[in-house]
DNA sequence: GACTAAACGAGACGGTACGTCTTGTCTTTCG
DNA sequence: CGAAAGACAAGACGTACCGTCTCGTTTAGTC
């Protein structure tokens, strides 16, 4: 990437990259991963492949490219005051994203991808996973200067619970049963101080 | 299955099929899912093609059944006396077994198929997750009747925070930081009654 | 070649090897040598290309088989009493052939390839081109049994120059002049004895 | 050819022309016209693929110019007084070429190059074999004008084996076995009249 | 003890996609 | 403004597996 310098020779052309991601992703909301081929995308976005392979590893990259393209709108951590009010904003758009049948099945494709194929599975995590994780994190960072932060749990399982969930639910199709009340209740689950809280409940 | 009744004709051999099941597993843990292939695993057990098509519908399902050959050691759900240490020992035997590499990679190779063929997706979701939700449902369901479990978050929810916490860290290879310390700390933040606490933490 | 023995595995299927040598000569009929492929003849035959992969290296062998599949109506070498006649009998087959245009296609097409492919030029020479001369050979070996041969030219150099003239003929494109006459001439040329000659033609 | 007169714009670089053809023997002779490409070629010669197929329809062409730009030196057809010492002349000196192997090989690319390609063949045979029949043709030519042809074989008969001889050796590498004596064999077998021969060889 | 039927090892087969290679054209930058 | 550098569409290459289909052999019942 930005390699482009100013190298002698045709310079790589905008309009097909786009035509090839544009097309990934049509062939991906219809057929699925599985159904995903760089021959298909090739004919569909009518380039050769080697078009494809000159600048990607394989469809995964493609998606994962992709995904980049438009990852800014993914991330909502500007400071809206209060841990609770950051975490809620932060948690409404990441469940409203995890809602959108395009956007899921890209998630999909790319954690299948990783799980065939290490190469790609360190892609993936350096390139997407851990840009998630530094969203969420600054806002657990700003509490913690704030003084906001719950001693427990601790971050890294903050992170690891509340991506968990978004991607257990994409991967597995398994979907909320607590009618979108899921989001207040990871708030509350989260922003209580449990050094705060007294003894169980006691039998009346 | 089982639908040998008395048919005749030579029966089924279990020899073979213990050693298809073993040598898929084998190559497995070599090679990974992504390299895993029906034909280097007929050659591995000196069998047939067909001998493995005649019984599984792919790669997948031999994985799936060789987990459900051994499922049971993995479900401890006896009830130890209360929520929080029916819900401890669960999550230890839980946890220490997503440490297991060899179980590891047989849980991402069914989630990478799944992802990749909605019809293995459906057998995965009914032959295997479903088990696993039962199990941790079943400790929930004793603690209502008991009156320990919290209000919220709501078994649903416990049950998505429990399983995608497990999947994400055996997915994405990210590893706990917390030193050993998740499993307690997911006693606490699940055990917590909610209804009793006081405020948010004031400020010094 | 005769390795079928009795292995066990399904046995190679006639059928198959036989419709994909006419859809080669078909093809090769139509778009000539240059326009001859792989993916072409398999999908005329209505085969997997790895059929064709498993029983031949490569297009120009495949002509090859077809060749020696008919190879014995090609090669006239029963004794007729004389070497002239043997000799014009020869030639008279052999040239009758080179006007055979699906004939001479599937010469150049070999020649093309041996020239582009010294493992094929090998097979060529030891599959084909050996058993040509083998014939006109046997045809020089009993003519100078019965004391017919002349002294010159050498019995190779009557082969090079008998095929030298068919092949640079089918090769070139360059047709016989002689308006059918190159047969009796060759004879004529070939059978004399120069031991026998006079001197040169002396100016009058 | 030679179409540059006085357009405007810069000229064609003979230096690069030069440097192009000789990238290309200097490929042919390493890996044989089967291994020869226009990418290897730009890249030897250091020049772009689009100043090589500027001038050049393909590979093949290249070859047949290279040819030519030497090819006066192949053609030795002055009189040395009679039909034998001028046939012998042409032949010693087209045999002797014969044995030079960059120049088969150029040979072999040429005739491979027009076995695959129609359009090339029409060049070849104008560019390159109708000059060489030329050059046998005038030796002819002059034997009947001074009476020293034999009424047979026909002229084109003449021209068709000795270039037959030649080719065919080039191509099949088949080898002379006559330890060098094929020359005069041809010489004595071509200038005899056979107007003037005896009877066949009787039996003693 | 022969007969029947399924399981099994082996491997051919029709397919699909792979990732690479080469062709001939086109676009950009440099000298 | 010609030539280098190299992107591009096109399409064949030979390979890898898929899942199905013969083959002939082995193993259980059933007549």
């Amino acid at each position: 990437m930005m390699l482009d310098a100013d190298r002698p020779g045709r310079k790589r052309s905008g309009v097909r990259r786009q035509a090839i991601i544009e097309a990934a992703l049509s062939l991906l909301a219809e057929r699925g991963y599985g159904g995903l081929n760089i021959e298909a995308i090739a004919a569909r976005a009518r380039s050769g492949k080697q078009t494809i392979y000159r600048w990607w590893p394989g469809k995964a990259d493609l998606l994962l490219e992709a995904t980049l393209d438009t990852a800014e709108l993914w991330v909502p951590t500007a400071d809206t005051g209060s841990y609770v009010s950051d975490l809620r904003r932060f948690l409404q758009t990441t469940f409203a994203l995890s809602q959108d049948r395009r956007v899921v099945e890209v998630l999909r494709g790319m954690m299948a991808e990783s799980l065939l194929d290490v190469g790609f599975a360190e892609r993936f995590r350096e390139g997407f996973l851990r840009h998630r994780r530094a969203a969420l994190r600054s806002v657990l960072d700003r509490a913690r200067e704030r003084g906001d932060l719950p001693s427990e749990p601790s971050p890294t399982l903050v992170l690891d619970l509340v991506f968990g969930l978004v991607w257990y639910r994409a991967l597995t199709g398994i979907q909320d049963e607590d009618g979108g009340g899921t989001v207040e209740q990871m708030v509350r689950l989260l922003t209580r101080d449990p050094a705060l809280e007294g003894s169980k409940r006691p039998r009346p």
